[in-house]
DNA sequence: TATGAATGAGGGTTCATTCAT
DNA sequence: AATGAATGAACCCTCATTCAT
């Protein structure tokens, strides 16, 4: 997929990449404690380890920064996720797998994704449509994942979608709605219970 | 539940009442439209049809106004299921009914559940919480609703309320993540599939 | 000639004229000190005597206070000019008075051409526009007096253009350069020398 | 007359020419566009086709630009004015001829005297000051051309300045009130009236 | 109780200038 | 001699909040 380009003063491609990584780091701790917009642009210069006028050396506007923080946060979940996808061989335990890595990993990086739910909306529609292309593609992996490790399987293309679709955002409601969930269950038995569950709707007996 | 007060210069009790509806309409159509930090308070007395001395007789800052609306959103949402699971004696086509009924409701509110969803963050601490447990009630509505439907099931208290969960969100994920959702299901279709999953999560069958 | 309009947030009219006023003084007199690009908001509200909000209450941009210091002195430049005109019956002493009066005027607000004359092509299109065509009244002023006051003249309209014109920059010549003209004339030489060769140019003798 | 001197890092005598004249060359391009305060140095050095770095060896502050380009711009009108009279011996002809191609170049350049008429004042004091004595220069070539074109004049010094002086802001008017002028007369035209009512202030009959 | 003019801290952004390479 | 990344003071403007009427 076509990367949007966020535009730079700075030529070296490598000094770009460098202090971008620094400001998308600093701007993550940032967003986590005090959201995007009670962010200012001079905390995130500071954060990130360079002047006001350097941040804006590497970007144009903040809201630049907020997505290089999501686009960050979506290609580093996309590639683990396929990471784990490419060790193993589809079958019912890889699916298994795949949706406790996704779960795992939705533990780790559950700041991250609350701070995108939460400020995705402030981006410009272009940016916004990015985002959501990205997501879109995450949820296609998932939805791979399904179709090749249960191959005799007749569900429909509408009901893995909506399946996917689920897997999906019981792994983000874990980090999202955390206040309520984390109370009560651990990570593990989480997991276990959601798909237990899975199996059941994919009529998979064990 | 004990209500949060919001303090307000203006003794006359209903006269609160009625300008803070009239400030709630206001300031949820514009947060619709815009999100709670690109709207301003002059915005919101204006659209709320009295001036900006006028609100802050009624409020003490804006954020007061986010959670007037959060409070109010919860409150209609909460009624309207209360009103559903009234109407009928407990059986699985209530189940089935309730969570219909919740997610057409989902679907109706669509914009408010999400003004809600992008701001809650920005509400201090002690009205986050509040709203939160106003989150706690429904889930437990809809646990409720699980357990006097299906007497004799032998699901753990845990699960019911991964289950409960688990609709919940699906129902709010309809609005939420409308724009990959709602470009694949029609409302009933989504629902159908959903209660059909459900009913194979629940082993009844039909 | 429609007055081109400057939002203001406040609604009554008058404050917002005296307000403005205040502005235009201040403004004024730091832009003839500095420069409209040298001078600061900050500058502006505090010489009018409020706030820089306050400020921002009458206005909409910087550029508007010099759009309002513009229109400000081609409005008193014309009233000026007209009391002189309403004075007297046309005639050849008229019409020397006239351009006298013009003289003297120019001399008196030398300080607010030179600013105008600086930074009027500061402003956007539009306002410059509308200060254009501010001088060419001013010059049809001239125009008109020249011929009311020569009604058997044989000067084309061309010509009668041009020598209005002419008059029109002599006058604020002398304010514009007065680096070069103030260190060899006095104002009335000045005055008397163009005007003898005025009524040469017109065939006038005496 | 002296130069002024403005510092330059570099020794290379002749590099800093050249390197000057392209920054003039790209500055005045750039000023004419959007004026000396809407120019940023970096534009100015992209422009002049060097690194900002570069632009900062040949010059101490973006002030100095402003000079170059005025210092230049006199320069080119005075060298081609000098021109003009070197062709030619004195008589009334040679007079109009002067005046012809003054009013001709100030036509060709009306974007560069428009420039520096805008902007002279955003000088420090002492460069405003050499390059109104560049002006004075002119001014005395206007005097002395009429001077020794009419040597029997009985006009006094007085007056013979006053009138090189209206030549010469006839000629700048041309290009600074363009809007107004050059919507009615054409170049030639104006030329022609201009110089008809020369003559007669001069008195010379033809 | 209602109004809206006044306030000023603070936000995002720019850009002339420097300096290590 | 040339480069361009880094700097931070300073700019314009916004907006939540107050308070006199």
């Amino acid at each position: 997929m076509e990367r949007k380009k966020i535009l730079s003063n700075v030529k070296n491609r490598e000094l770009v990449m460098k202090r971008r990584n620094q400001m998308i780091k600093g701007a993550i701790s940032l967003f986590k404690e005090k959201g995007f917009h009670r962010t200012t642009t001079r905390e995130i210069a500071k954060e990130s380890g360079f002047s006001i006028g350097t941040l804006y050396e590497y970007i144009r506007t903040k809201e630049d920064v907020l997505f290089l923080v999501c686009d960050s946060i979506y290609e580093q979940v996309k590639q683990r996720l396929e990471l784990v996808i490419a060790k193993e061989v589809p079958s019912v335990k890889m699916l298994k797998n795949v949706v406790r890595a996704y779960f795992e990993l939705m533990d780790e990086m559950q700041e991250e994704v609350l701070v995108m739910y939460q400020e995705v909306k402030s981006l410009e529609k272009e940016a916004q449509e990015y985002v959501l292309k990205k997501e879109r593609e995450m949820v296609d992996m998932l939805k791979q994942v399904i179709e090749s490790c249960l191959p005799e399987h007749n569900i429909s293309d509408m009901d893995t979608e909506l399946i996917a679709n689920n897997i999906f955002i019981q792994g983000q409601m874990w980090g999202f709605r955390r206040w309520i969930l984390q109370k009560q269950f651990k990570l593990d038995e989480y997991i276990d219970r959601q798909l237990f569950y899975l199996m059941r709707v994919l009529l998979i007996e064990e």
